[in-house]
Parts: structure tokens; sequence; C-alpha cells
DNA sequence: AGGTAAAATGACTAGTGAGTCAAGAAGCTC
DNA sequence: GAGCTTCTTGACTCACTAGTCATTTTACCT
């Protein structure tokens, strides 16, 4: 289980630098110190590989600043900036894969990639679109998708900037600066000064990915239930073993099709602890519903 | 030189779809109509017809609005609408190459390449930087490096956009919104209400960009010797003939090494009609220093 | 029609890289 | 340490493609 991070992160480098044509499996092999055969007994494939590397990063990226989403003790214009403040610093902390991931090229149209950028876009939207709404309220509609599009573009291109750039910027300020930038769009929208360019027709693309993703208020439940496991384990004892079976349930989790049995019996390790079993049975309720 | 056109369309199409990596010289041979054989004669590798396709479709593209830039009887404002409504009415006509150009995989790190892309970035800055001084005088320069890249971030993504939908947005509209989220980005830096985060260290790689390209007057210089040779050509009875000898001269131009003899005698052939001569002369002047 | 120059062809070479698998190494048990 | 299983290896196959070049086809001229 070690050695597949490696190969994770060792392949995450060379692609990250090189491009996804132009990395052999030979050389991430070689990169880990291991033989091309080992390295296809962990991935069955070329792009199981990066199918993986993208499972295994993505939610690391991301999913923190869904879960600052719901400390619920900021304010909605002080927790929007913070959710784009932890989510930079996830990109400082994951440059390679960040840059790996803006290349954007990966094997031939694979229907599974595909289908997880555009699972991925889709919550991106929806996430913006509930910061949105919490700041404006249900006026802010007519104007969403041409909000959520700037934004989406600005966040994007400053993401580019933040990973190419050797000149760190301060993720604090980034955050702040592009809500900043949100709202003086979204007032001129509201005041009547600007007409808005998309619609849902136009935009149903992105939509159709939001519905996919699960109506988010249920995201926003599974959030929580891991929230609650992971802030218990915390006041545990041998929290060390508790949080190794956790991350190896949110590991299985996050695969396209897990193992319904594996996570059962994780699960039961959880449960096995007198404290942690209401979070564990709230957290199984979520993931095997 | 109707066949080479007929190539670089066809590897355009392929090489839009599938990617560069994946478009094979042989498909595009195929594609064509013509053996592999046949293709090398024109091109002698496939870097080099993937330089020729950008050579061939930048200036297309890009240039356009520049020549609007020069127009001068508009206001300011709306000529920075106008020349962004040529610049997507450009992408809608050479939707493909755009694609492709987005895809951005090509060729492994090749030199030429990387120093076209970074010569056209520092171009479109110097446009912006141009723009915006022209709307709000040097006051704006503090902030100008924070507008330009989030101009440039939202004009990408609606390019993206517009590529990807079939659903066509409208060049004109798209415009004037652009413009109009500039300007209220601009005010609210002028306001001082936002303090902006990008500064001339950080962006050196793309002022880098903007020297390079010749301090930005001489091209303008150039773009107006191009026009006021189109614009005389127009008045002429066989404008067919001229139109055909300049866009041969255009061409030969935009290589990266352009035979100066090839230039002359094309120059020459223009200098011929006495009512050109004058323009010609102009031309030569800037083309050939 | 015959002859020559130019253009087009596609079989061929050489290199690369994904994926396989028989053989060997390492670990484990009694 | 013998006998067993499991892991690891790297040489090998197979498919693909950039680029070449001897041969054929076409075009043009007399």
């Amino acid at each position: 289980m070690d050695k597949r991070k490696a190969i994770l992160e060792a392949a995450v480098e060379l692609i990250g630098a090189k491009g996804y044509t132009h990395t052999s499996m030979q050389q991430i092999a070689d990169s880990v110190g291991i033989s091309k055969g080992s390295l296809y007994s962990f991935f069955p494939s070329k792009e199981d590989l990066i199918i993986s590397i993208y499972e295994h990063y993505q939610q690391l990226v991301f999913e923190r600043a869904f879960v600052v989403g719901l400390d619920g003790n900021l304010p909605p214009y002080e927790r929007f900036a913070k959710q784009f403040q932890v989510q930079f610093e996830g990109i400082l902390e994951y440059k390679s894969y960040m840059k790996m991931q803006m290349r954007g090229e990966t094997a031939q149209s694979s229907e599974k990639l595909e289908s997880m950028g555009h699972r991925m876009r889709g919550r991106l939207f929806s996430w913006l679109e509930r910061n949105l709404i919490e700041l404006y309220g249900e006026k802010i509609s007519p104007y969403k998708w041409d909000l959520m599009w700037m934004t989406q573009s600005i966040y994007t291109s400053y993401t580019g900037l933040m990973i190419s750039s050797e000149n760190e910027l301060d993720p604090k300020k980034l955050g702040h600066h592009i809500v900043r930038q949100i709202e003086i769009l979204a007032n001129d929208f509201l005041a009547g000064k600007s007409k808005p360019l998309l619609d849902d027709d136009m935009m149903r693309p992105f939509s159709v990915g939001m519905d996919r993703e699960g109506a988010f208020t249920s995201f926003e439940k599974r959030e929580k239930a891991w929230k609650a496991v992971y802030e218990k384990i915390h006041t545990l004892d041998n929290e060390h073993y508790f949080l190794e079976v956790t991350n190896r349930i949110s590991e299985e989790s996050r695969k396209s099709k897990p193992d319904e049995l594996v996570m059962r019996g994780l699960l039961h390790l959880l449960k096995e602890e007198e404290t942690l079993r209401v979070e564990a049975i709230t957290l199984e309720e979520q993931l095997l519903p």
C-alpha cells in the first residue's frame, strides 16, 4: 500500500513534468526503483494508473475546501474566501499533480476519465453556486452562470500562475482577492448594469454534471459524517490505528467502484470502538446507502 | 500551394479532434488523399508541420483584432469591444484550430513552438495593456497586471466555451460583455477598494515576451502599412491579382525565416502598379528593415 | 508517340513503448 | 533447510509510427 503511493507520486512528478505521452511506464518504474512487471502488478494498465492518480489526488486538493464550507462559524463572505484559500494551499502542496492536471493531456479519450472530469467540474460549479446563493440569495440566480463561469476562469488561471511561478502567491490574499472580484461583478449584475450572457440551456453540459454527482446536500451530509469521525478519532488513545483504518475507508470509497465488502469490514473495525460507534454508523449510512 | 493549405486544414482538423500524439502522419495524408511521401515533400517533419500550422493560423485569428485597433474612428471603449468581437469571430471561423491550440499538447518541448507561444502571449498582453492605458490612462498602471491577468483568463475561458458549445455565443455581445467586466474591475481598483496582487517582478516572464516581440509601436506601423496596401487594392480594377500577390507576401512574411529575395520580388509586383507604389514602399520598409 | 523531368507512391527501416510471462528471488512454514 | 507460496524481474512480443527511398506514374515537351 505504501509502494502504491510511491508509484502514484513518482508518476505524478514525471507526468507533470513531461506529459502523459512522453512518460513511459519504464521511466515510472525506474523512478520508483522497481521493475516494470512490478508496476503492472499494482496498475493493470497505464490508463488505470492515470485514473488512480486522479482518484487519489482530486479529493486531496478539493475536498478540504468543501469541509471548510461546513465550518459554519465564519460569516459567508469570510468562509467563501477561506475556502478558496484552503484550496490554493492544497494546490501549492500538490504542485506537480496540478501541473499534470492542467496539461490535460491524457490517454485517448478515456470514458472513465471524461466522466471524472465532468463530475469534478460539476462539483466545482455546485460549490460555487451554493456560495453565491449564500452570499446574495436567490436573486442572484439569473446571473449565476456568468458569475460562476468568470469565477471559475479566474480561479483556474490563478492556479496556473501559482504552480508555474516560483514567486509564491499568498493563498490567503488570493482567496480574498477572488471573492472581492466576484462581489464586484455580482453587484454590477444585481444593479442591472450588466446583462447575463449564459443561461441554463447553454450550460446544460455543466448542470447535468451537477445533478449526476448527487444532490449536493447529500454530499454535505457525507462530508459531515467524515468530519465527525475524524474529529472523534483525535480524542482517542490509539489515534494512529483508527486514522489508518479511516484513511483506508476513504481511499476505498473514492474508487470508481468501491468493494462493498471491504468497506463493511473496515467500517466494522471502527464500530468496534465504543466511542466511535455512532459516528461510524452515520458514515456507513452515507457511504453505503 | 493549394495542396499545402489542404494539408494544413486536414491536419488541424485531425489534431484538433484527437490531439497531436494520437494523429499520425499517415492519417493526415489519407485525409488529404495523398501519400505519406508526398506529405513529406511539403513538410520535412511532423514538428515542421505543426509549426507551420501555428504560423498559418495564428495571425489569421489574432491579427485582425490588431488591425481593428487601428481603425481610430471608434471611441476607445467601443473599439476595445469591437476588437474582442472580431477576435471571437475569428475563433468561430477557425474552431478546429482553436481546439488544437487549447489542447496545447505538442511535440516534446520544441524550442521554436515555445518561443512562438511566448511571443503570442506577450503580444496579447501588450495589446491589453495598450487598451487599458487608452481607456484609463497611466493611473491604471499599478493594477494593470491583475486586470490583464483576469481579462486574459476570462477571455480564454469564453473562447473555450465558444469552441466546445454548439450553441453559439454572439461575438458582439461577448465582446461588450468582456469589456464591461474589465471596466467594473478596473473601477474598483481605481476607487482603491481592491489591492493589486501581481507586480512587474512576478510577471517578468510575461513582460519579457512583450519586449521580445519588438516594441509594439513598430508592430503598429507594420499593421498600418498592411492596411494601407489592402485598402488601396480594393479601389483597383484587377483587385484579385493584387490580393493574391499581397496574400503571398503576407504568407512569406509570417514564416520564421522569410526568403528575402522572394519578398523583394513580390513587393516589386506591387510597386509596378503606379497607384500602389507608395503603399508598397512603406510596407517594404516595415517588412525588410 | 517517344522521351525526359517532376511528382507521387507505399513498402521498408528503425525506434519506441505498452503489456506479458517464464524464470528466479524472497519470504514463510514446519 | 526443504518445500511451499508469493513477489519481483527483465527479456520478449506486438503494435504503432516517423521518416526514407527505389520505383512507378504523371506531366510536359518535341
